[in-house]
DNA sequence: AAGACGAAAGTGGTTGA
DNA sequence: TCAACAACTTTCGTCTT
């Protein structure tokens, strides 16, 4: 795949839009998917060389949570200050400087291999930086209040990468984190309530609508299909369709109907493996369809034969 | 033969007493 | 803490193309 895409294959139009968030490129004409989950836009400035690169970096290292002490270490004082204690504050001294010692390096040690298996996973996902950063975060409160006892890191670590997503609004189910991490489905979602529910950290509710693109494009649909499928999703939203479904199964099955109906076949199988779900839910989820929004499916018969 | 459809039983999570 | 419950999955048999 060729690094810089300027025309839009599909329509040719030049308005290429990259949404940084969810690092995809989208023609703003035709509305195709271009390139998704293969960019990683740290800086808001591209290095074509490495001249340029010497050129445009103009800040030291960032103050950064992917950095086990942000960068920032700080310690309690040596002895410098030292000699203004009278013999009793020296002794609470020594002994503040003594478990500040052992509670960070504690912790430290910990962040340290926590964030290089969060960097691990975050880069097999290709989540956009802003992600990263953010579950890394999470990830620091986490440890701070003591959440990962009886827990094993790398679940809190896919745990956090999944709250951050969703906050993001960068979809990844469950099953891509827990393929990535190597943790079971289960334990990721457990991990991952509890981590949201202590830390007191709010999640909208994903939206179907978030899939879409992704799965489109994996399934080689156009981009009317894809319009199409936001479009009956929308009115699957406002017939209350959607509230306490899975988000991903609505979106498969929006995008299967839409695929019928744009002469775009797709089989429920290939549908349902992408989502995520079984064909089983993308039958349920477009029957519903089907019935409160009244489309009806005149397609196939390939010739008109009447 | 493959895909679509539906029924029945099982699973894990949420909720409300 | 436990039971009821909804959503989703798995499995399997039948029908259609």
């Amino acid at each position: 795949m060729s690094t810089y895409i300027k025309k839009c294959p599909e329509c040719g139009g030049i308005n290429l839009v990259l949404n940084k968030e969810k690092g995809e490129i989208i023609c703003k004409d035709c509305g195709l998917v271009i390139e998704e989950k293969m960019i990683d836009f740290g800086q808001e400035w591209q290095e074509f060389d490495h001249e340029q690169a010497e050129k445009r970096r103009r800040t030291g290292a960032p103050m950064t949570y992917t950095k086990y002490d942000r960068g920032l270490g700080t310690d309690v004082g040596q002895t410098s200050d030292l000699y203004q204690l009278k013999s009793k504050g020296r002794n609470k001294f020594f002994r503040l400087r003594k478990w500040q010692y052992r509670i960070s390096t504690a912790i430290e040690r910990n962040l340290k291999l926590a964030l290089a298996e969060l960097k691990r996973v975050a880069s097999y996902l290709k989540l956009p930086k802003s992600v990263e950063e953010e579950s890394a975060r999470i990830y620091t409160m986490a440890v701070q209040r003591g959440l990962v006892r009886g827990r094993s890191m790398e679940s809190v670590v896919a745990g956090a990468l999944y709250a951050a997503c969703r906050r993001h609004e960068v979809p990844r189910t469950l099953e891509e984190l827990s393929e990535a991490s190597g943790i079971d489905k289960k334990e990721v979602g457990r991990t991952y309530r509890f981590v949201t529910r202590e830390l007191g950290i709010r999640i909208l509710p994903s939206n179907p609508v978030d899939y879409i693109a992704r799965f489109a494009s994996a399934l080689n649909l156009n981009a009317n299909t894809q319009s199409k499928a936001v479009e009956i999703l929308e009115q699957a939203q406002k017939a209350e369709l959607t509230s306490g479904r899975g988000p991903t199964g609505i979106a498969a099955a929006s995008l299967y109907v839409a695929a019928l109906m744009n002469n775009e076949k797709r089989t429920q199988r290939e549908v349902a493996d992408i989502a995520g779900v079984t064909e089983v839910t993308i039958r349920n989820r477009y029957k519903e369809l089907l019935k409160e929004l009244n489309i009806e499916i005149k397609v196939k018969r390939k010739d008109t034969k009447e």
